[in-house]
DNA sequence: CCTTGACTCTCCCCTAACAAGAGGTCGTAT
DNA sequence: ATACGACCTCTTGTTAGGGGAGAGTCAAGG
């Protein structure tokens, strides 16, 4: 019989944690003294114990290595959890390259411009979301007003609220810009003229990148974030979207308070 | 000024976070209604909200990036943190690689045998301990027994007690077994006759079986611990121990619960 | 037999980053 | 006026234990 502290030396693991194992009833002493309290372990229960240290350097809960030693696990079943496992330390594994490419290109970027940039990218899902919109050629992005005006017209005769920020899909580059500017609404009207009514698409990973200023230097966030896509393995998988994140008012072209969200959806080639 | 629902929207984290973030200090609103407690924040937080979330995919703490944001970083700074965080996920990328090694070996040890083994090899750091120990060529294993006894009897008579359990080391294979018996004390007398006192040198990375049952069965321990060895890519580098986990008694060479520890010092090559 | 020091016991509070839910207030649309 | 959703605070729970207080226990030495 041993003390626990005694347990505790063989197995390298500290004294406060045989108790807690004792507390969840995943390790019981093999006597406890009625008068003192004392837990006395058998040696026999080491094994149980190596177990145990196994299972949870492969990152089971204790709650679930007690089930698996309590079952008295079946070579099937083992070999399912195990498989899981293999599934799980793959996809861990996928995340830390990941962020290791993110680290990677930011060192890049500082070592470059030797200065921080205050480009933040981030990977987000986008649910899809109804909207009313107008799409038409424009021959430069500030050419866009009017487009707006006339589906804001239009909401406001029909007295639609929108319910979210304003955006623009580009549906091609320059020179000839292919340009949908939208509302998001919660039903849809009979479509009239040019303004639409449909389902804008979720995206399962939309890279975001918040500018913070003026639109004079917008460009300079659309290098940043094409950038980033291009060093982090990543491939454009669908048109770009300007999140206009404020409400709109005039001089917003100008206004140094402006935030923008640029996203660009994209996937793993 | 965008309410606490809106902010959630547009940024995907839940209303309880940015409730928890202002809490915290790392995001408060741009105002709070003092009589309503309503939180309001402006959209030129998003930016910053932005960069605490990609922080955080970087496993920074909330504090860490609270440090981070606050003491508006110098560009060596960051670089430096960037520079840890890159070894810091090389670090976890080899943990993760030992964790499928293992997986995998388990795996094809079920696939092979199809039956669970019961075999749980643990990697421990043991520190350095002194010992009293006797060395010699034994012809088989079960003849260390005279070396044993040899050394008790040295000790019953000058009064020494172990201070833990006493092991074997086999500094030699079969058939030529250079072995050395010990029993772990607490101080140094002189040495006599055969019996030496040293310190067993500590081991970074031990691997480490149980064995439970007999030592008629033991070989199949040793082939396992070899193979986990072999398949997670480690390498000997030492001589390995034998541990008797409970106190000698006469018999206990078949005595069905007995439980031995098998220790290998191992290193990646 | 007594003391000393090392162990051990229980009990309570603490961690990080929120989530869940109770119970109450606020805002706005009908 | 009323309904409903959004919002508030406060409490509790999550994992796997760590830290420490205050009290009881064990084994060895004098």
């Amino acid at each position: 019989m041993l003390k626990i502290g005694m347990l505790a030396n063989l197995s390298r693991v500290s004294v406060k944690t045989l108790r807690y194992y004792d507390q969840i009833g995943l390790l019981k002493p093999a006597e406890i003294d009625t008068n003192t309290g004392y837990r006395y372990y058998s040696i026999n229960q080491y094994p149980r114990l190596n177990r145990i240290l196994a299972l949870k350097d492969l990152d089971l809960s204790l709650e679930q290595i007690a089930q698996l030693l309590d079952e008295d696990l079946p070579a099937a079943q083992l070999r399912g959890m195990l498989r899981l496992k293999q599934v799980e330390i793959h996809k861990r594994m996928e995340v830390e390259m990941e962020k290791l490419a993110w680290v990677e290109a930011r060192l890049e970027q500082i070592e470059q411009e030797d200065e921080v940039a205050n480009y933040d990218v981030v990977l987000k899902k986008i649910e899809p979301s109804l909207v009313a919109s107008v799409r038409d050629m424009i021959p430069n992005y500030p050419q866009q007003g009017h487009l707006w005006d006339e589906l804001e017209t239009y909401l406001y005769q029909h007295k639609i609220n929108p319910i979210g920020p304003c955006l623009t899909l580009y549906h091609s580059e320059e020179p000839d810009i292919d340009a949908e500017v939208c509302e998001p609404v919660d039903e849809a009207p009979p479509p009239q003229g040019r303004v639409k009514f449909h389902e804008l698409p979720g995206v399962e990973s939309m890279a975001c990148l918040v500018h913070h200023g003026t639109f004079v230097t917008i460009g300079e966030s659309y290098t940043a974030i094409l950038k980033w896509i291009e060093a982090n393995g990543y491939q454009i998988s669908g048109p770009p979207r300007e999140v206009y994140l404020q409400p709109a008012k005039k001089g917003s072209q100008t206004d140094p308070n402006t935030v923008t969200e640029i996203q660009f959806p994209v996937e793993k080639p």
